[in-house]
Order: structure tokens, then sequence, then C-alpha cells
DNA sequence: GTGGTCTAGACCACC
DNA sequence: GTGGTCTAGACCACT
């Protein structure tokens, strides 16, 4: 059984949410490098969706240098993970300061935000 | 004329786009309690963009009760800025903590949030 | 009438065909920056093709930068012609290295690449 | 130990790879005529790869009389290297007044074409 | 009206 | 078996 899941409810588009989740799932080391992913037609039947879905998840995906594709074999994670990592840090970084950004502007005292950043690094290990 | 302006090859809808914008300026006091905003026509023909737009706009700030409307007479700003204030201050502090979670799961140091936090509210007041 | 043409029989998928198809009109000005490209529809109807395979080319061509969608209206041209030309001639002389380093190996002589160079470019202007 | 070499990633057919590579080999003379080729098998082992991928590749060579096969020996090598060639010269030759054309399409200077030749051919022999 | 997404089902080349 | 392409037709949000 796969660790996937998708809400077809949610305003995003379900090949972006896949694509998201494939992406975190790659970079947590659970679908490690050269390992092969479920096809599309297997993780179509397991999510409930069209298999074209899956698919233009995995194009996107490809795209992004994330996996790679053999024809008539399937799609295979890339090993260049450490490359993916720095990229989605430099990216939540930036997405941080947009927010502070925003923050400084509603007069929200940083120490404020400190605190929260305080609490949450010091919840228990997930 | 305004200081209202949507950028229509946003992926953002403009209707989303011009709600986030009118509530900005309420926010900052640009726009003050029982001021009128401008008519549908009116700023639909300034930012050249259809006036059903505007319309749905201005129909989401009153359920926001951001504004409200009298039949006849147009659209004018409601005086609780307080609690509108709050209310973003609220989901600006949820967004905050949202992205401090996907930061610590990337192993991205509290450290470094901080530094990025002092710089950006140690830069000049635009 | 569009200028517009693919062949359905060609090895190389349609929504590539078309992607480079008009990726070339708007190089050489034919389409103009902003100018307001066909409707998915029109020109599916005008190909006999299938609107999802014109959807998949307008797709990669916002990708690639050349065209800008607004929802609701269309997709137009974008302004940055001259870099799309500049990266367009760099890939071209990538690609004409490549076959120049081909002739070198099958030892043709570069007097003959350089007197099929002079032929072409002597020929009337089209 | 064979030097020939696919590599499964590439967006072009396994069994073009080959075909081409086996090609070349001909063209420069490591195959000579009449020698045989690997088996089917042993190659596929080799290369790790499908042996009805080998199958094809040695079905399209023979096609383009590049090999023969004698039916329970194996493949081998045409001693018609000369038209192999010539037909190889011509096919390279048009394939690079096509790319010339483009290029003058996109008002590359021809100097600019002579120049790179004249590095290309002027690099040391490898 | 527009583009964007999704489904269902087909066909293809490749391995 | 696999992914890649294409078709037909539907629904959605936005304008």
């Amino acid at each position: 059984m796969s660790v996937i899941s998708v809400d077809p409810r949610s305003r995003k588009p379900i090949w972006e949410q896949l694509t998201e989740n494939i992406k975190l799932l790659v970079l947590r080391g659970i679908l490690k490098p050269d390992e092969q992913l479920p096809g599309v037609r297997t993780l179509a039947g397991e999510l409930a969706i069209n298999p074209n879905t899956i698919q233009k998840s995995y194009a996107e995906l490809e795209r992004q240098g994330i996996i790679y594709s053999i024809q008539g074999r399937g799609c295979f994670v890339t090993d260049n993970r450490q490359s993916i990592e720095n990229e989605h840090k430099k990216a939540l970084e930036e997405k941080f300061s947009k927010i502070v950004s925003d923050a400084k502007e509603s007069r929200i005292d940083k120490e404020r935000l400190c605190a929260l950043i305080e609490n949450i690094y010091s919840e228990s290990e997930s």
C-alpha cells in the first residue's frame, strides 16, 4: 500500500497535490534514488482517480528533474536529492520572508514571531 | 483616481486580488469608516475590467463584514476596523506557523529564521 | 484563416509541432506582442484536432514564457521577443556545432561545408 | 567486452541508439567486413536490456544493408562500407543544409557559422 | 465566451 | 507490462 493520498475536494488541482506529495516523499528519503514509482494505472486505481491525472503529475515531476522515465519500464526517482533539497529550502525561505514582511506591515512584534518559532521548534520530534 | 490596482495576468482571480487590495486599504486607514467606495461601473472603467468582477469582490467584502451596502446609494466601509485587524493578524500568524513547521521539517535552523526576521524588521520604514 | 498547420501522420506529437509552429510565428513577428491567440476550441476546429491537444501546446508555450494566459479572456503573446530570439539562436548554434562535429568525424572537408553554406545564403530571399 | 553502450534514460528508443551505435562502429572500421556481431542473448546480457530490443536493432541494420544474417550462425558485417559511407555523408549533408537554412532564416551571419566550423576543425584530433 | 481540470477509453511504441 | 499521445465530452471558475 502506498503512502500517497490526495483530496479531490480541495481547490488545488489533484495533479498538483500529487506532484507536491511525491516531491516531499523524495525529499524525506521515503522514496529513494532509482526506486520505481507505482505505475500510472496502478496508482490511479489506488487513489480512485484517472490515469491521465497521474500522468500529468509524473510529467511535471520529470520536468522538474525529480524523476525520470524509461520507455516501457516506468518512472524512477533521480539521485540529485541534494540539489532538490537546496531548491526547496530556498523557496521556503522566500515564502517565509514574504510573510514576515506582511507581519511587519501589520505591526506584529518581531518578538511575537520569535516566540511562535520557539514554540514550534520545541515541540516533540514527530 | 484610485490607488487600487490589479494584475490581470496573475494566476490569482482578479476579484480576489481586488478583495485583498481593498481589505488592506481599510486596514491601513486609507479607506476610513463610513467612507464610500467607488461605484461598481466607475471602478470597472478605471481598472478596465468587467463590472461583474467588481460586484463579486464587493459581495465578498460585505460577506466578510468589511463593507456594507445601501440599496441605491453604494458601498461603505464598516467601522469595526479593530476586529478586522485582529482577524487579519490571526490569519497571518497561522500562515506563519504553518511555514515555520515546514521549515523545521526541512531542517532549517531556527537561528536562520530569526536572522531573516531581523533583516526584514531592520529595513528602512517604507 | 490561420497560418498554423500540423501533420497528424508525423512521428512528432501534434502538440510539439504546434508548439514549435507558434514559436516560429512569434519569432518572425507574424504574431505580435499582446496579440491574442485563437481560442483552443476555435483552433481545434480549424485544425480538426482535439481541444485538449491545443491546450497542452498552449500550456507548454506558457511554461516557456512565450505566451501568457488570462483567465476567461484567452492567451496572448508576451513581449520579450528579444530574449526568446537569443535563446533560439543559441539552440540553433549548438545543433549546428554538433552536426559539424559529426561531419568532421566522417571526414567531410570543411571546404565542402562552407560551399553548402554559400549556396544557401546566396539563394533568392524568400 | 564490447565497446557498445546505450543510455536507457534517453528519450530516443534503445533499439535506435543501438542501430546508430553499430553503424558507427562499421563506418569507423572497428567492425570489419564479415566479422561476426555478438549474439543477441550475449549482447542483451552485457547491456542488461531485453533480447527483443537487440533483435529489433539487428533487423533494422539488415534492412539497411549494413549486416547480413545466416540462419543458425549469427549476424555479420557486409563489405559494402563504401556505399554505406557515402549514404551516411549524404544524410549528414542534408541535415547540415537544413539547419543552415534555419540559421539563415534566424538571421545568423554566415561568417558566424564559418567561425564555428573553423573552431571545431582546428580542435585536437581525438 | 475563455482557459483549466478531470474522466473514460483508445491507440501507439517500447521493452 | 510500461509511459506517451490523442480523442470525446464533461465540469468548473473567471470574465
